[in-house]
DNA sequence: CACCAAGACTAGCGTTGCTAGAAAAGCTAG
DNA sequence: CTAGCTTTTCTAGCAACGCTAGTCTTGGTG
């Protein structure tokens, strides 16, 4: 009885964390980060302000973290589906291409996964297993690590550069054919 | 008569939007951009919190963008000086090393010149023409534009990567001699 | 000396992140 | 069913933020 309560429980308080997150990512996509308020998600979600201290007590900077955290799950998901199976070239390219789909398609996330440095206070091992892992698909793809350290500084690169609108989104083809060209080999 | 009087306070004025931009860009480094508030301004610079909006009418904003077009204009010297009366690989490798010496240097200018999207209220030629001059420094040492561009993307992630805490600074020797290697051809 | 325009300040608006203390709701035991 | 306790939720408010309207001071002019 008291289990099934308890799980019940659990199932609620996870799916209002799920709320949060969602709303406060589908907020800052379209707004932007500034405006993702505390008193906005607390409206999204149908509760006050306090609760969402109970799920993230370091607020909204927590929160925005958890948002990068996902991010990186689903940006190492979606190069790891990419390098699968295909020749050297070919993956590099193809990695790219993912990789950069994602920094165009969720720029907001992409931001918060990269913008500053990570709180000390949150930097303590799962999340930097969480990196590194997502980071390991370039690594294969690479091969040597600091070949990838860099080619994974190209990709974060122009993907910063782009959404900043200071590469044109469009000649994109091109800059990734130049990487399959000087990291393809 | 009034010439000379008006100089003075053409000088007087000059010399208050240095001041309000040193101000502002020494906090960033030591404390951050979100330390860098309006009244910490005003209280640095002797003056209350209006006199800011005299010289920068958009407000805390145009602060940093200001402090930006400062960054642009220093980092495309030092690239510019880095490069000349080299030959194509140690032109690459000593490009590399001042522009990341720079970011590393002046982290906090370096992400207020890179963070977001220039505001398009902004985006007015002159700036433009001041970001175009600094990247032209980098066309020059890799010949090729899209090499360039994505040499660039290259060293701009990098930078970010390593004032992100995600790659180790003391390695960066070796990344730009696979920088090196693989734009110094 | 009287006047006037420019410059600087005071005071305050609306909003933000965050939190202490009151109120409500849900569970357990008698 | 009820009394009492624990947990959850809300109300209300603090301090700090960016920014600005309106007042006062100041320094030059006739």
């Amino acid at each position: 009885m008291t289990e099934k309560r308890e799980s019940e429980k659990a199932r609620r308080q996870e799916q209002r964390r799920r709320d949060i997150l969602d709303a406060a990512r589908s907020r800052a996509e379209t707004d932007g980060w500034s405006a993702v308020t505390t008193r906005h998600l607390a409206d999204a979600i149908g509760y006050s302000q306090p609760v969402l201290y109970g799920h993230f007590p370091g607020g909204k900077s927590e929160i925005m973290l958890a948002c990068a955290l996902e991010g990186f799950v689903e940006l190492g998901r979606l190069c790891r589906a990419a390098f699968e199976g295909r020749g050297r070239r070919e993956a590099v390219e193809a990695v790219a291409h993912a990789y950069l789909d994602f920094a165009d398609e969720n720029p907001a996330v992409y931001e918060v996964m990269f913008r500053e440095p990570i709180d000390a206070r949150f930097a303590e091992e799962d999340n930097e297993a969480e990196l590194r892992d997502s980071f390991s698909a370039l690594t294969e793809t690479i091969g040597d690590p600091v070949g990838a350290e860099v080619f994974w500084g190209a990709l974060h690169g122009i993907g910063m550069l782009e959404a900043a609108g200071r590469m044109k989104v469009d000649e994109r083809r091109l800059r990734v054919s130049e990487l399959g060209a000087r990291f393809g080999t």
